[in-house]
DNA sequence: GTTAGCACTCGGTCAAACAGAGTGCTAACA
DNA sequence: TGTTAGCACTCTGTTTGACCGAGTGCTAAC
């Protein structure tokens, strides 16, 4: 549907918008890349894929720009996937060894990266239930009233919290209630525990029934530990840097949208399938990231969400790096959390 | 040194110059505040002013605006203090009764209360070590290498991490060795343990000296994980609101300082004695914040540091309301708190 | 000591002029 | 028939100058 020349003029003036962010005329193509054909060849180009809907011209005598379907094109069948540098890997590598020690800095450090890397906002969504399996709970003491209950799983110690010790119940009793759930529940995901295994715990484990409620609190309040996901950011002052974001209005917007923590959840949830998405500008079911795109990732072991990695930036967004990136960054993720599993 | 007059022309300058961020005349002041006394009069007094240092134009024929000087001696003479309004206490009551769970949720929404009430951005700086006592550290099994050291204090469980078990021992052999400590240095405060208990726990607690090594070696990592100071923020982007942060650049030069948590540490620390402490404009030491100015309160109980809570905001700010709502604020965490220590 | 009056200064705004970049069209060329 | 050179035209951003308004400082009168 693209003649081959068609399709270099396409690209050059797309490679060309995102570096530069000013609309790019005939000229300046013929100068900068040298296809071997006048400005005046190429204008005629330019106006048919303006009809064909793949660049826009902001006013008569502008360049034109990319149009939602040009990057689209662009992102589909265009654009080159330039290597991760050495030097961009030594920054990785380097950074990991020195910063990270307990797993949740791990998420956090690969935020802190991959906006610094991409010189994008970065998002790591992790769900704390799909990345690990639960090993087991146990009861520390507190005071006389309360107790710590303590939820380990294969990644670490996941969730901690203070409970009140429930009216007419030892710190003892609850332990003995604690070893039986771990007997149950010992090495079973945490989408198993909540869908299947919860109501058959409820009548097999307690033989002692003035604990049943007791026992099903606490089953709550370990779910309830677990239900929550954990969204790392990076890189939110790296908007400012972005000419399209010289409108403090618009930043603002946008800033106050990234303090959303469930928003942006939600946000990510949408495209859950696996690999590498990408959702430019009004593709976006959510309006205030409409000028925005975003290169996201899902990754899963056996099935189960191992979390989302992804990159939000202007739609005039590198996205054949950030994309290698991305990758990159994946699979370096994937070894490092190899350190922390069993 | 300033006659009644002469002060009451200089607060309604500030007063107004606060609320509008516009540089005030003689005509304007005499129009908004009935002081009894003509534009060519206030004039007179304005020129005064200017010339004794409170008061700078910035330019012929503009209004006139607060120097430095001018705001300390608001600050320190000046100002009212408005009393905090039911409707704000009212929804910070609330806030905290539906968010706050867990300890380090009081002070993540004392952050986010503090921003929204006053506009601002707030920070709380809280030292793990000193608003808490040591009661005792286990060792929880993770696997054959590994076991999960956890450091319990009155304030609930403040720390764990995943730690290599050393070679030649078992997770019993470490069981022990908590437990020796546990009876040395219960009650405690972290400072003192680092101070002076420390050396005496080597050499009195180990009978068996193989185990020596490997005993330092764990409380230096318990006092690792004690050593950090958590920062929480919050309103961010309340300073895209101010007049004075319409420029991109230099709002962006404050947002990426205000992500340097090192850094804000610092500026915090540089004033840790009592009270309320305002410091404007150019008085701040780090230059990346002279055209702010921060309000902080540092806690102490029995001398202990508990935590500093600070607003920062441009020069123009609601010095008053904030002293107050700070004030405010920092009775109503003390008793929440209360809920959480014994 | 206070006030009215007046000349003066300076920034912000508006409109017109202008330069620059780019286009579309036409006609010539290979 | 596809490509190119030439040219008139269009549109934006910037500069220039005029003008208005807000505010001042000074002087003289009250």
């Amino acid at each position: 549907m693209l003649d081959e020349r068609k399709r270099k003029i396409l690209q050059a003036i797309i490679d060309d918008y995102i570096s530069t962010a000013e609309p790019i005329g005939s000229r300046t193509i013929a100068r900068k890349f040298n296809l071997g054909i006048s400005p005046a060849t190429i204008r005629n180009e330019m106006a048919d894929l303006e009809l064909q809907g793949y660049l826009e011209q902001p006013h008569t005598s502008a360049g034109r720009v990319p149009s939602p379907k040009g990057y689209r094109f662009y992102v589909d069948c265009l654009m080159e996937r330039p290597e991760v540098t050495p030097r961009e890997i030594a920054i990785i590598d380097n950074w990991y060894q020195t910063k990270v020690r307990r797993i949740d800095e791990v998420f956090q450090e690969t935020a802190r990266i991959l906006s610094k890397v991409t010189r994008n906002v970065s998002l790591v969504l992790v769900p704390q239930a799909a990345h690990c399996r639960f090993k087991y709970i146990q009861f520390l003491p507190f005071d006389e009233r309360r107790a710590i209950l303590v939820v380990v799983t294969d990644a670490g110690l996941m969730e901690n919290k203070v409970i009140d010790i429930p009216q007419g119940l030892s710190l003892e009793d609850l332990q003995q209630i604690g070893v039986n759930m771990n007997q149950r529940l010992n090495g079973l995901s945490f989408d198993q525990i909540k869908t299947s295994v919860l109501s058959e715990v409820k009548q097999s484990v307690l033989e002692d029934p003035a604990l049943f409620e007791t026992a099903l609190n606490i089953l709550r309040q370990v779910l309830a530990v677990e239900k929550g996901e954990k969204l790392y950011m990076g890189g939110t002052t790296q908007l400012l840097s972005q000419p399209e974001f010289q409108d403090i209005g618009k930043v603002k917007g946008l800033l106050d949208m990234l303090e959303e923590e469930r928003l942006l959840c939600d946000i990510l949830h949408m495209h859950e399938s696996d690999g590498m998405i990408v959702t430019i500008g009004q593709e976006n079911k959510y309006s205030g990231i409409q000028d925005c795109s975003m290169i996201q990732a899902t990754y899963r072991v056996e099935g189960q969400v191992v979390g989302t990695v992804a990159v939000l930036g202007p739609t005039r967004m590198e996205y054949g790096k950030t994309i290698s990136v991305l990758e990159f960054m994946h699979r370096h993720l994937g070894e490092i959390l190899q350190k922390y599993k069993i």
